[in-house]
RNA sequence: GUGAUUGUAGCUCAGUUGGUUAGAGCGCUAGAUUGUGAUUCUAGAGGUCGCGGGUUCGAGCCCCGUCCUUCACCCCA
């Protein structure tokens, strides 16, 4: 059959196969945030273009070239949101959560939107989870949400994953730090190509994560931000790894770890997995003490963290990490004969009153080999199976899938047995 | 946005130097089996070969364009 559509590029449809293991990691999710106390929040999909362009920075890329954005009927300008953080603040300040015993810890599960050439790990819909801490300037906010991450991918199964720690310092930090990168990396201008040049002057931070060999070893040698930290900074993460220790969270400084938002100072981290090709990041995060501000609150530290859903899932596959939760019916009900039909009806409907998964054939096909295998196939655990005999009787035969075994019983008995489990 | 790569049945793929009616396995449907799932056997459905144009007597195959896939860059989850 040709098919007149198809899904936009970079997206997916979320398959039943698929939201197995989307719940079942949900859950632990759900219950890891609860249990380090946060609690949930949802933003509208789409903002004003203005908030992400204020937040994330105009030279960003997520901003200045992959942004889906439209002009609404009114004539604003929306965009679909492409991160988390800065709709979070906004709502947190529009809300007056600052009237809230602070900090407060927010968790979020919601798709973000990016124009981007999709590749392994990328598409433009994805679902972020990630949370944030507003109101903390505490190290122990940065440490308790590395720990949140942590433990939750300790609970997904996860071995060998890296994270990654560095510190952008403050403003005055990274003012003094980028004057001598640039005065560094100028003495290397000949190796640089017209787009690193560019770089250079836009955002000569970005340079030190680069991929191109032949920098690699100019960028090794560059001075290092973390020797340009204010006695301030210094303190806040060295008494951060010294709580990771405590922890035993197994951690690697990286001085040349920048991330692509403009809004983050002192801690910014990664956790990454090396299975998964270029797009090696699981969730990243970090602090942004001056967002609030920016956002025309009163100066409020903040940190928090995101990941992808669509790439966890990806990297579990890639680590042979196996979860899922069934959605497979339980019971299957067959009517052997035509007589029954109504019986089964009646039985189907009592089951599902009394809570219990159940379906039939709708089609009340005559065959009861054909109505088996379809429960087979189905996943069912059980089937029940209802003709003349079973209406003489006024009893059912409870057939067990799995171990091919069965008896005659009663209804109350088969809803008592299967409330049991 | 840049560079490369892919496209044939629901899925995985084959298809000769361009040649007549495009195949296989799996899956699906039906029957063998009128109250029991597997296996087996038999039969069947399912393709304008991504789309558009070109070359040719003739195109799944060659050329151009386009879309999609995948991978990498940029960047990010």
């Amino acid at each position: 059959m040709k098919l007149k559509y198809h899904v936009p590029r970079g997206t997916i449809d979320y398959l039943p196969a698929y939201f197995e293991k989307w719940k079942a990691i949900e859950k632990i999710w759900r219950k890891l945030t609860h249990v380090y106390g946060f609690k949930e929040i949802q933003t509208p999909m789409f903002e004003h273009t203005e908030l992400f362009i204020r937040s994330a920075g105009e030279t960003s890329d997520i901003v200045s070239k992959e942004l889906y954005t439209f002009e609404d009927r009114g004539g604003r300008s929306l965009s679909l949101r492409p991160e988390g953080t800065s709709p979070v603040v906004r709502a947190y300040l529009e809300n007056s959560m600052n009237n809230l015993p602070q900090p407060v810890k927010l968790f979020y599960l919601m798709p973000m939107f990016r124009y981007e050439r999709p590749q392994a790990g990328r598409l433009r819909q994805h679902t972020q989870y990630g949370v944030e801490t507003i109101g903390s300037a505490s190290c122990f906010t940065d440490a308790e949400v590395i720990h949140l991450a942590m433990s939750f991918y300790k609970e997904l199964g996860f071995d060998g994953l890296k994270i990654q720690l560095n510190s952008l310092g403050d403003k005055e930090t990274r003012e003094k730090y980028k004057i001598n990168l640039i005065n560094y990396f100028n003495k290397y201008l000949g190796d640089f190509d017209e787009e690193y040049k560019l770089k250079l002057q836009k955002n000569p931070l970005r340079i030190l994560d680069t991929k191109e060999e032949n920098l690699k070893p100019i960028v090794e040698n560059a001075p290092k931000i973390t020797d340009f930290l204010s006695v301030r900074s210094r303190n806040h993460f060295e008494t951060l790894q010294n709580y990771l220790n405590d922890y035993q969270i197994e951690f690697s400084l990286n001085t040349r770890l920048v991330r692509g938002l403009d809004y983050y100072n002192d801690t910014v981290f990664e956790v990454t997995s090396n299975k998964l090709g270029a797009q090696d990041a699981i969730a990243g995060g970090g602090r942004y003490d001056g967002l609030i501000e920016q956002f025309g609150g009163k100066s409020t530290p903040a940190f928090g963290f995101g990941a992808g859903m669509e790439r966890l899932i990806f990297a579990m596959e890639k680590h042979s990490l196996n979860i899922q939760e069934s959605s497979n019916v339980e019971v299957y009900l067959v009517a052997a004969e035509s007589v029954a039909k109504q019986r089964t009806m009646d039985v189907l409907f009592e089951l599902r009153k009394e809570r219990i998964s159940s379906d039939l054939d709708p089609f009340f096909e005559d065959k009861v080999g054909k109505q088996l295998s379809k429960a087979a196939k189905l996943g069912a655990k059980f089937a029940i199976i209802i003709g003349s005999e079973e209406l003489l009787n006024d009893t059912l035969t409870l057939k067990n899938l799995e171990s091919e075994t069965q008896e005659k019983i009663s209804l109350p008995e088969i809803i008592a047995r299967l409330k049991r489990k």
